[in-house]
DNA sequence: TTGTAAGCGTTATCAG
DNA sequence: CTGATAACGCTTACAA
């Protein structure tokens, strides 16, 4: 890598001469200017990014530190974060806490090194069924600016991006009980541990109480894909009265509407199904599953901007945004043929 | 954040001796060894990542280039490289190129400075259908190890982690026409312009060839979500001999699964579904499709090790590694019930 | 056993 | 207009 020193030595002039004039400063005459320009490119020199971080003791890295990534919602997000990070050049360092607290806990101790500016993240599942925080607030205290997406810890203050998860949930629900008639509302549930799960099932007991129906909850336990199926499908089987499923997460909707169909209900006659949903989930599904779609992508883009606006003023510490998410009938995107 | 000088200061002796004590260097006494350590850990000191890479030149970071994590493909690749690298100390910086050459180029131009040690990517669509690959060779000449999966290009020398694109679609033809016994099968892409969709139609086509059977292909043309279940519908409505379907990425067999129940098709009995698909993909469908699985994460683990061997020892840099694939058939996996 | 000093590649201050 | 010098935080000969 060409440095500033070789190509102050090519020309003859000092180090700070080459340097004030890559970084156009007027005190440099044009001549010398256009040499040591026309130079640089020609032996492709580019600033050490590393002595540059050093210098000003900024890294212009956000650390992301995700559950996983194999889950779309996550996926997405990055997405969104990575876009936004570029438009106001920043990189990115990703990290996966796989949902167990020690890869997360390390993860910020690693990056806390000056490695990055300040962190997005989504507490792990261990993490937030053991309550367990201090390893965040550890940050947080370091002056480190840490925004929380999605899963957040409610008593820690920070920057916050969350989903109306209470109030979709309860708009989805009012929706099948009011629109489709429907009264036995099965929830289906594999996230029951996570904050957003028990936002999402709050919204719907609530719907249901405020219409005097009775919730009726199928907790799966955070189980494997196999077993997923089968419960499902041993539940519908054995109760012949729910007309409709509300699946609170991404992948259940979706099976639920296979193992119905297998049952030989017909969707959505006999059976309603809403999901959560990112994309391209209704392609998936047949009958269209009607989806919450959560604004995912724009949720990384807001969480990159106000971790940014953070890092660059330490007193933008302590707000909330909510992005709305968009219910998605089944039939407003379905194909018409 | 504490640096080497305040520990210094606070004990009234040396920097240097400060830095060998904490790195154990034998040169220091038991005693100010242990005064050392324990300001250290009373101070939360860390040493400041930064200043590391400058002194000893390398960023123990890789740079990951990929077209888009919002595929399953890609994603699980993604949680391959971040566990890997995990494993050996390395952290990723990740950039999208979101398939277009100018962000893949400018990715590839922004990190080059120091920032990583070398690169794991997978070239953009645009830069393969353009053949435009000038940028990455630029790298590669710069002395930056880079490491391509996936999507590679074949006239750059350079390590390589690949999928048995060829073989595992010729196996899987063949499965289809001497198990199942069909004779006219579609294949449905849309993903021809990749090296990796030319790869798997080659594997299809010989296959036939090598049983006297006519190709069929279906080219979808990159097309948009709405178009695809419009295109393969009427495909199949107007073309109803065929008797399989073998779909060369991780979307269109099961669409086209739910196209052809739609038609009144029975599964497997009147068609046979062949897809790509990743771990989670056969809980989507129903009747379960069969599916080609790539080991995604395997391909992401290999290719982080392989880097970092040319990272250490500039001499290991041309070799390929080809991650076999493996057939899941339907049955092999289904719920029983 | 401890300390001094140089250097990684930049930028910034100050002097010439 | 140009250059010498110091500094960012760390490591490491080399001296003491």
């Amino acid at each position: 890598m060409t440095t500033l020193k070789e190509l102050a030595a090519l020309l003859n002039i000092s180090v700070s001469t080459v340097s004030k004039a890559l970084n156009d400063s007027h005190e440099i005459s044009e001549n010398t200017r256009i040499r040591v320009k026309e130079l640089a490119t020609k032996l492709n020199y580019k600033p050490n990014r590393i002595a540059q971080q050093l210098k000003t003791n900024k890294s212009k890295t956000i650390g992301v530190i995700l559950p996983t990534v194999t889950n779309p919602f996550f996926a997405e997000v990055l997405h969104g974060i990575e876009m936004a990070a570029t438009d106001s050049d920043y990189d990115i360092i990703v990290c996966l806490s796989n949902e167990t607290l020690h890869k997360e806990k390390r993860s910020l101790e690693l990056l806390s090194n000056g490695s990055v500016d300040g962190f997005i993240m989504a507490v792990a599942r261990e993490s937030q069924v053991k309550k367990e925080t201090d390893h965040i607030n550890a940050i947080i205290k370091s002056k480190l600016p840490v925004l929380m997406f999605d899963r957040v810890v409610s008593d820690i203050e920070c920057n916050k991006v969350i989903v109306d998860d209470f109030q979709c949930v309860y708009e989805a629900t009012e929706y099948l009980i009011l629109k489709e008639k429907r009264k036995n509302i099965l929830l289906v549930s594999n996230i029951e541990e996570l904050s957003v799960g028990k936002l999402r099932i709050e919204g719907y007991s609530k719907a249901l109480e405020d219409h005097n129906l009775k919730p009726v909850i199928l907790k799966l336990d955070n189980a494997k894909d196999e077993d997923v199926e089968n419960k499902i499908y041993n539940y519908l089987k054995s109760n012949t009265s729910i007309d409709a499923i509300l699946s609170i997460d991404h992948v259940t909707g979706i099976v639920a509407i296979n193992m119905a169909k297998k049952l030989g209900k017909v969707i959505p006659k006999d059976l309603s199904v809403v999901g959560f949903g990112y994309e391209h989930t209704q392609l998936l599904s047949s009958p269209k599953i009607s989806i919450i779609h959560q604004k995912a992508h724009k949720i990384g883009e807001m969480s990159t901007m106000l971790l940014i606006d953070n890092i660059k003023d330490e007193s933008l510490r302590s707000k909330t945004i909510v992005v709305p998410s968009e219910l998605k009938l089944s039939g407003s995107t379905q194909t018409k043929f």
